[in-house]
DNA sequence: TATGAATGAGCTTTCATTCAT
DNA sequence: TATGAATGAAAGCTCATTCAT
């Protein structure tokens, strides 16, 4: 599991992380103990306090390192420039990366609601959902879109929605038909308008 | 509450389960001891067991009475013979039903990925969501929409994420303007068409 | 059960006592809750307190109640004049009130190295044994025996272990035939003497 | 004990085993706690699950540990040829292994009335009865003994009651003195037969 | 007398965390 | 760095006992 004879720090810390997400994802982040984590990563329980200073902790940086992935592909995107394309892009970037990184969208989605869990981290997770929203309205605005941050706030709750069920079950749920239909809801030109 | 001349065993049956409600919601199930629950009900720890076998079976008890609530909302919508009339009601009835009930629904999300916590109830889970886009797609079929079933689908996790939205930031959510948005998006007449 | 309008607190003390020798027989003495009870005597936990001041108070009149009858079935062989029948009969009693009084006994060896659950109790138990031997002895002396105390003891480690057996196993443990062989070894006359 | 440098497992789990038979004899297993227990070993009550997955678990354990003595004992045993001898040797070897290890047969007559605690046991224990009695059969039956196999019962609860005499009063009991009277009375020649 | 709701101490067991090696 | 023994603070739950009715 770990390969070479003196393997670095950050590969062992990954590793962990990976061994961390896996446990966390298949049995929810309460109910997963130090020593799941440890028996997924073929470690010794100890090990984990040399690289993360509590069970929280490595929930933390398994958030840390999606908003690096979020950003990333956010950066990407921010360098087209017609609106319609961008919006359609960053739609799809996002199913990418809820599709990819599935396991940490359990979990993320699992801890949503304890307060107790996410201390420290609500704020971020807040800030991180105005910000979606803001970049919404602004990309919908420019489509000249009506009540762009009314709809901006319903594309995010209609994405959140869509990506939980699609975790809940990733099998049969029909992720990208659903995604080109808000994709085209939003970019199609339309007629009708709220009066 | 507790401690009177001829205590009701529903009465003090419900306040434990308030109780619990309120607990759950403010720290989490999973966070929530039963000394929590005790506490917020001015009981001694031991007494929820003359009511309930379990921690589990109080949450359990709860999720039987929200579906209570929830089919008797909808056997009132279910009268409406209009589909555009009907589905508007139906909306608005979930929305009240969430407003109302709101600690109930934060609870409810909360579990929504703890496989371990909805043991039993996840099949009643799943099933209920499958009625719930079952009977989206007939009002939406009923509409003349093209793709009912997808729209359907799409609706339900609108409605979910709205919802949770709603839930994790009651004060300042803007739920009805949202609603009214997805009621309009569906009821009012539109020509543009997916081919 | 209770078969009176007006039931005698008698009969009631008794009926308890019996409910509870049921129960104690069927799960041991500290497995046996006061709910046990009550249920086995389809009757309140709470009545139990007005009779008894404890559950260990229950044993303890079990016991009372048992010595009562070992002294009866005593008294009644104490009026045989000839050693030899009068032996025979104390190991004939003996085995009765074993058979009539199988969850007694069975209650009763199931706490014997028990010290907490025979507080109280150690010193009149260890005293009967005392009484019994020393009752042995002088019958065994009376016939003769040579080595009467220390036959005296022998036989009751028989008698215990013998009766012990027949109530762990009392469908098919040959009680009777074993029981007319420890009568013939102490009754018949025999040549064989330790020198 | 513990917290030495290197401290083998092997060491602390018969150190915890030792501890759990001297709680358990002092009290009884069910009156004995997890507590109980470590405080004997000066441990934290923890750490018994490091080395036992129950507090039955430890029963068990001592049981067999039990049971390879009582093994090794009757192994050596078998290899008398005489069967007065063996008889003897047998008997003898029995009283040594009760003597030796007093507190585990305390806890072993306590229990063997206590269907719950022996759970998964019980079986193992009536086997075992089984085999001594046809064990003592086998013997009594080649030292051309009339009636070996109520002899052998008897025997059987002969010792049986006499080992718990001995244990329930260690001190003053005459063991010795019993043991080679029932030596002596099954081995010496006797003219007396039951007809 | 009789009930059973209510109490609260205490049980077994779990688990994040520490630390000697 | 890596181990896993050891700790001890809860956790869920049980149950003898009390007490208002």
């Amino acid at each position: 599991m770990v390969r070479r004879k003196h393997p670095q720090p950050k590969e062992i810390r990954a590793h962990l992380m990976d061994s961390a997400l896996r446990a966390f994802a298949a049995r929810g982040y309460e109910s997963t103990t130090i020593r799941h984590i440890a028996e997924e990563a073929k470690v010794a329980a100890g090990l984990l306090y040399h690289y993360f200073p509590s069970k929280q902790a490595v929930l933390m940086a398994l958030f840390e390192r999606s908003a690096g992935l979020v950003m990333a592909a956010f950066a990407e995107v921010a360098t087209i420039a017609d609106p319609r394309e961008k919006l359609t892009q960053l739609l799809r970037e996002s199913a990418r990366l809820v599709r990819e990184n599935r396991e940490f969208w359990q979990v993320s989605y699992g801890v949503r609601f304890q307060h107790s869990v996410l201390a420290g981290l609500a704020h971020d997770v807040a800030a991180q959902s105005a910000v979606y929203v803001q970049l919404f309205t602004l990309l919908l605005s420019d489509l000249g879109r009506p009540h762009p941050e009314l709809e901006a706030r319903l594309l995010f709750a209609t994405l959140d929605g869509v990506f939980q069920h699609y975790v809940l079950d990733p099998e049969t749920y029909p992720l990208d038909a659903l995604l080109e239909r808000v994709i085209d809801n939003l970019t199609l030109p339309t007629e009708k308008e709220i009066p």
